[in-house]
DNA sequence: CTGGGTGCAAAAAGTTTGCAGCGAC
DNA sequence: GTCGCTGCAAACTTTTTGCACCCAG
C-alpha cells in the first residue's frame, strides 16, 4: 500500500480540498448513499458542496479506487466506500430493503465464470434481486 | 399455463391494441433492448409508437411477466422476454459487452443465500460486472 | 357507447457541462 | 502566480405525467 489518499491526490497532480474531504466523510459515514443523500449530509456539517461537485468528486473518487457506486434498481447510484465494498447487496423487491452479505456466497459463481467463460468477476459490483425472508410467499 | 397473452390482457381488463402488440414483437426480435431501441425498431415496421406508450407498455408487459428489465451499467434500463430471461448478464466493464449465460452457474449462490439468508433469489434479474476474456489483464 | 389507451407536450429526476472566479500549492 | 477546483446555471438524458382525443370491446 501507498501513503494517504491525500497524498495520492497531490501525486497525480490533484489538489485536497475541503469538498472532497467532506465527501469521503459523507460517504464514510453514510455506507450506503446517492449523489443526493451525500449532499444533504455535507451540507448538515459545512455551509455545503454543490450537487455538481459532489458528482465530480465522486467520479475522482472512484477512479482513485476509494468509492464504488452500484445501481440498486430505478433509482440514482449508491455510493459506498471500496473498503466496506467486501459484500454482496441484496436488494429486495417487495420491501426494496438492501442488506449486504459477506462475498464468499458468491464463491461458486466467481470460479464457475472464471473457468467456463474466462469472466473475471468484480464481486464488490454484485447486486442480488429477489425476495428477503419477511416477503417471501 | 394459462392461454396466450392476449386473453390474459382482457381477462385483466386491459385491452389488445396495436401498439402493445408491436412492443412485444420488438422485443422478441430484438432480444436485448433500452425502451429507446425498441420505439425505433417500431417505428421501421410501422409508422410508430410513442416512447411514452413504450414505457407504458413495458410496465405493463413487466406486471403481465412477460417482458424482465435489467440495469446494465449508467445507461438506460434494458428490457427483454421473459421466456428468454432464463440466463445471467455478464457485463464487461472493459469493453461493455454484454453476454449471457446460463443460470446454473448461480446455483450455488442461490442455495446459500437461501439457507443462509432466507433471501429467495430472482436469478432472471442477476447481473455480473467483471472483466471478460479479452479484457483480462 | 364507454372507459381504457395513445400521442403530444410539459415536467420531473438524475447527471453532465461551460464558464467565470476562487483558492491550494 | 498558476492552474486545478468550485459554484452556478443551463443543457442533456431518461422516465413520468396531465390531458384531450381515439378506438377496442
Amino acid at each position: 500500500m501507498t501513503g494517504t489518499w491525500q497524498e495520492e491526490l497531490r501525486a497525480k497532480g490533484y489538489r485536497v480540498t475541503p469538498q472532497r474531504q467532506l465527501v469521503l466523510e459523507a460517504v464514510t459515514a453514510l455506507e450506503h448513499g446517492t449523489p443526493e443523500e451525500i449532499c444533504t449530509a455535507v451540507q448538515r456539517t459545512a455551509q455545503g458542496v454543490n450537487i455538481s461537485t459532489v458528482y465530480r468528486t465522486l467520479e475522482l473518487l472512484e477512479e482513485l479506487g476509494l468509492v464504488k457506486h452500484t445501481h440498486l434498481g430505478h433509482g440514482p447510484s449508491t455510493y459506498h466506500l471500496a473498503v466496506d465494498a467486501e459484500h454482496v447487496h441484496l436488494v429486495c423487491r417487495g420491501c426494496g430493503a438492501v442488506s449486504d452479505v459477506r462475498p464468499n456466497v458468491a464463491d461458486g459463481l466467481v470460479e464457475a465464470l472464471r473457468s467456463g467463460h474466462g469472466f473475471e468477476t468484480d464481486v464488490q459490483h454484485l447486486t442480488v434481486y429477489g425476495l428477503c425472508r419477511d416477503c417471501r410467499p
